[in-house]
DNA sequence: CTTCTCATGTAATTCGTTACATGATTCT
DNA sequence: AGAATCATGTAACGAATTACATGAGAAG
């Protein structure tokens, strides 16, 4: 399996639910919470052509249009290998450097699990980043009070890791609830 | 001024308190809060290097080396114009789409602040913030409703979307909280 | 039939990553 | 002197950004 970048996986988790075009797509990442990837279409269209030429989505041409007019309107289409890695990729094992620097596509995986896989698999990796968390908070804890020994009180850095701390912990208070709301739905 | 990365900022910040090797910075991002950045030195010399040509760090070279002698160990200090560079990248306006998507290179701003710029100047800034933050935090929750409203209860697009209006309102609280502890001290 | 918006493509540039190579220091 | 570690350099590659170009459809 080739390295593939986050936006690649943005896009197959939104076409999950229903086939859409690199325009829906673009619109989708300005106007939504996703706001974080480029509304360029010099990032989005190179995308769905690796994608594509990896066999895991497949254009969906309108009736009647030739195969090398590229320029119409055309809609992209998970295909079944594409949700397998899809599900691969949210269901990977989540490890504490996922915590660390990469909980924003923890995140988009969590929201894209509906659609793809079980609510007790979901359940599942909310106890592993609740671990994680767990765990890193400690961490950051413990490198806190070093450093407010070595720098003078209400130092600017020593302020914005403070800001580091109680973002964590705001974190892990909503990986718990969660959990619990989800496993209260479960039975 | 040329577009400037946020890892040169970041090294331009490193730099404000003490002269640095690439060494050394590097391990300050693989042993610090700024993990973020790579531990590589194909991300750092290159940068390091750019900076120099732009005229906002300089070798220190140790005595009796030659000109010619790059391998060896070698120190990169903030020149003035470096200095003002950092200075005029603390003190920009912070603006709504700053605090939608780019909130951790402004905790970083927050973060250098001290040692480069007076204490009122960093309240202001916070100011700045917390204004964007409120306001971000109410588009976030009319966009809840109207998503909640279309979406089953539960589903974990949901549930990820609540985590970030949840750590918005952190943020919120900790921007205010900080401002106020820093304008007591300056009174 | 012209104008606006929808929709896609692509070239140039820049930056970060990976991987490798190599010089300098220190320790034994 | 040999080994380990400190410290820097760079080539190859991939991917994102910017900026530009252009086709297709809809509305008047």
């Amino acid at each position: 399996m080739p390295n593939t970048s986050t936006l690649e996986m943005a896009i197959l988790g939104l076409l999950r639910g229903k086939p859409q075009t690199g325009y829906d797509l673009r619109k989708t990442f300005t106007t939504t919470a996703m706001r974080h990837y480029s509304d360029s279409p010099g990032s989005i269209y190179p995308a769905l052509r690796r994608l594509e030429n990896r066999g895991w989505i497949r254009e969906i041409r309108p009736a009647g249009s030739r195969a090398d007019d590229r320029r119409r309107r055309h809609e992209f289409a998970l295909t079944e290998p594409g949700r397998e890695a899809l599900i691969a990729w949210l269901e990977q094992q989540v490890t504490v450097e996922d915590v660390r620097f990469r909980l924003v596509e923890l995140m988009l995986r969590f929201a894209f699990m509906d659609g793809c896989i079980n609510r007790s698999d979901a359940v599942r990796f909310l106890d592993q980043v609740t671990q994680g968390l767990v765990e890193h908070v400690g961490e950051m804890h413990s490198k806190f009070k070093e450093m407010s020994a070595k720098t003078p009180p209400l130092h600017t850095g020593l302020l914005a890791f403070e800001l580091g701390i109680r973002s964590m912990e705001t974190q892990l208070a909503w990986a718990r609830d969660t959990c619990a709301r989800l496993r209260e739905k479960l039975q």
